[in-house]
DNA sequence: TCACGTGTTGACTA
DNA sequence: CTAGTCAACACGTG
């Protein structure tokens, strides 16, 4: 599920769950999702608590008392589930973190893709990984700065994290969908009130999408999510919808509302 | 059985 | 070195 909208609300809810409270134990049933040897999240984790939470993109950072800063990410198909009794461990909690007050933190993750890893700094990380500022706080400059140069079409640009950490598949689909602007449209045919109009849609798109919590079936009317799919009826056309690939991802958009 | 998917990474090519 | 492409990763779903 999460791009930056599901992302900010598991930021939430392990802010309102998870902190201050000190780590009794670490589970890991499978290291592929630690990108540092297991020993090392036990020395650092235990006996510390988790302090703080910033968001950048997809990724989570959670701050502890400690001297190390644990970084998630959710993968395609993460979420954190935080409750109490030992039993009610979730079938794809992987790693759990268990708290001195007898709650367990579990991080889901079905397909595997998530991880988990430690690092010294925030912004040190945010580089070395190739992150934009996150989406929500880029300004109209960043954005016009990284697209610059650029020559492949505008959905792959803002999926690229290093363009606009955040967005995701759907998101870029829905972006584009709301500017009225093809998903094949290439950057260098796209004039500065096309990348303005993308910079705004996605600013809308986000922020849509966190005041309704990242429950799909609440957006307003006129979003793609509510027919996003293969032959489904476009709001504004009537026009089917139609799926393609672009940048090696499934791409849905409406060819007479979507200007190429 | 087979293709597909809300994401990232690393190998490879120009 | 940079931009872009593509397969790989894991595994449940239709």
């Amino acid at each position: 599920m999460p791009e930056l909208p599901e992302v900010h609300g598991y930021k939430v809810y392990i802010d309102s769950t998870s902190l201050h409270k000190t780590i009794t134990s670490f589970d890991c049933r499978d290291t592929k999702l630690l990108k540092k040897p297991k020993e090392a999240f036990t020395e650092y984790l235990l006996n510390e608590q988790l302090t703080g939470t910033e968001r950048i993109g997809k990724y989570l950072f959670l701050k502890t008392s400690g001297s190390k800063i644990l970084v998630m990410h959710f993968g395609m198909t993460g979420r954190p589930n935080y409750y109490k009794d030992e039993d009610d461990r979730p079938k794809f909690g992987h790693i759990v973190l268990r708290f001195d007050n007898g709650f367990h933190f579990a991080f889901e993750n079905k397909r595997k893709f998530g991880w988990w890893d430690l690092t010294d700094s925030i912004e040190d990380y945010r580089q070395e990984h190739d992150l934009s500022i996150d989406a929500r706080k880029l300004s109209l400059e960043d954005f016009k700065n990284s697209l610059n140069n650029r020559k492949t079409h505008i959905k792959k640009i803002i999926m690229d994290q290093s363009v606009a950490a955040g967005v995701g598949n759907w998101m870029a689909d829905e972006i584009l969908y709301q500017a009225k602007i093809h998903p094949e449209k290439k950057v260098e045919d796209m004039s500065e009130k096309h990348i303005e109009t993308v910079f705004d849609a996605m600013k809308k798109v986000i922020e849509v999408a966190i005041e309704h919590d990242a429950h799909y079936n609440d957006f307003p009317n006129d979003f793609l999510m509510h027919f996003r799919k293969e032959g489904a009826t476009c709001h504004h056309t009537g026009a089917e919808i139609k799926k393609m690939k672009v940048g090696g991802r499934s791409t849905y958009f409406s060819p007479e509302w979507q200007e190429l």
